[in-house]
DNA sequence: TAACGTTATGTAATAATATAACATTTATAA
DNA sequence: TTATAAATGTTATATTATTACATAACGTTA
């Protein structure tokens, strides 16, 4: 059961321009299309940001400073995400496979250290630029 | 059997230092440290590190934009990383476990994608910062 | 309702990270 | 040698992200 967060309004405009794009997006380049909505500063695209991150709305592809909207609708929380890229298109997509995450949350090893939270990001080609 | 890459003056400078200091440095931290070197500007640096990275002799922590000498004898290339990072002293360590390396380069899926490279970093509290 | 604490917003300035463009030099190899 | 690739030097600029401060909206409870 998913908890319901009332997105506050630029929280709702940046998320249902990201989750419209169906796509990454990067944070100036959301800047510029919400510049109409009335949201004119990198801040309060920022923060709007950092919310939905925080919230498991959307996630953070960190190799490309890109965010996306979470394709998988048990992820509460960013907290175990694994994608897959396609270095010659870019496209990305949210991996979503239960043995997957389930072998990395469980993951130990002798450090001693206690692992909350994972990222993963897989690169490689897809299937279009494959046949290419 | 790794084959020797010949460092170049700038390259060796800045694998030394990052080498030496044990953790991810930042570009701009390197930048500073070296310019008594002679190493004056970003590019300079930003040069190294794309070839260092390349070669896999450092690793880049993508999630804190930070670059880290290879831990890991074997990793010629930087085309199968972990990491564990503690979330409180930022303390970062390149995870070697074959069962781990065997698992994620041997994934794959039903999206018709190839994948050729991954980077996995883990967040947690290590033993030092769970035990305050 | 009133008061309070929390969350979100607005705005300006600036910090931090990274690359483009161009000229020159050094290393490698045919 | 000649050519080719790799590395360097330098200036400027692009891109990504945060600090600082002021104000407004929201949710809770007295
Ligand atoms: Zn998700
Ligand atoms: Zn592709
Ligand atoms: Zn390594
Ligand atoms: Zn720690």
């Amino acid at each position: 059961m998913q908890k319901e967060h009332n997105l506050s309004k630029n929280q709702k405009i940046i998320f249902d321009l990201i989750d419209k794009s169906g796509g990454p997006m990067k944070a100036y380049s959301i800047l510029f299309n919400v510049q109409k909505k009335g949201i004119k500063a990198p801040l309060q695209v920022y923060r709007a940001l950092g919310k939905l991150v925080e919230i498991g709305k959307i996630h953070k592809i960190e190799s490309r400073n890109a965010f996306i909207a979470c394709q998988n609708s048990s992820c509460q929380v960013s907290k175990a995400t694994a994608f897959s890229i396609c270095e010659s298109c870019e496209n990305v997509s949210e991996i979503s496979n239960s043995k997957l995450s389930k072998y990395l949350s469980n993951f130990s090893d002798n450090s001693g250290m206690k692992y909350s939270k994972y990222n993963l990001e897989f690169f490689g080609l897809c299937k279009k630029c494959k046949s290419k």
